[in-house]
DNA sequence: TACTTTGTCAACCTTTTGGTTGAATTAATA
DNA sequence: TATTAATTCAACCAAAAGGTTGACAAAGTA
């Protein structure tokens, strides 16, 4: 008998597979939005981004909340922890120690930035 | 007409969507190897590694090296720095300034010995 | 030369994917 | 209350994914 394949759409990897899943991704992490403000950006149809958030509201990338007639979407980080974690066993092949140090302090800076607002 | 699909294994994302192929992906860090090396570790068929193989070699992340009848396979670990980019706008929400100092203290400290084999 | 080993390639099958269309649902508004 | 807006859901479709099987190719070995 053949072995069933994995549903892919369950997990966080496969889910950000999907490039139109990744620019949602990339929308939602600047603020929460609507089906249609997504609509709006990407001119893609409503059902088209609907089924997109719905993977990743499956493994809880996004999640949803309800205000009168619109459902926000918002972005929740942690799930891509995973991944962040994944790649680390590729850290050592980036770039010699200086320049990752150059990039962290850079980081720390933006990071100070931002807080700030 | 109905818009035709992206073939997904051509992006680097979604090669590392597939289970299987991130598991080739960690062995190949480790050292190149041939395909019936990895059947014995996986007992996955040969054709299988294989065709996992082949959509890696599509997008790069492991290239290939004849030897008589043998042919390793090693990672291409620079292909996959499209994706560490893509994720570094989530890094501001990946725990405390201090945390991520210490995780990278213990990154140098961990190469260096790697680098003195 | 014949056989074995290592491995790909092509063909085929089933399930999943991503997309569409249209009906249903829920909430605000006229 | 009827209408409009926001959105999901179900059904359907074509293409792609992942797996298998079997034929083939190339390199070493008896």
């Amino acid at each position: 008998m053949p072995m069933s394949r994995l549903k892919t759409t369950h997990d966080v990897f496969s889910a950000i597979g999907e490039p139109k899943r990744r620019l949602l991704i990339e929308q939602l992490v600047i603020k929460e939005m609507t089906v249609n403000e997504l609509v709006d950006i990407f001119d893609w149809s409503q059902p088209t981004v609907s089924k997109h958030l719905s993977v990743l509201k499956k493994v809880k990338i996004v999640s949803e909340r309800k205000e009168g007639r619109f459902r926000y979407y918002q972005i929740q980080p942690d799930q891509l922890r995973p991944i962040q974690e994944w790649m680390h066993q590729f850290d050592k092949y980036w770039g010699s120690t200086m320049d990752q140090l150059d990039n962290y302090l850079n980081q720390i800076q933006v990071k100070g930035k931002n807080s700030e607002q």
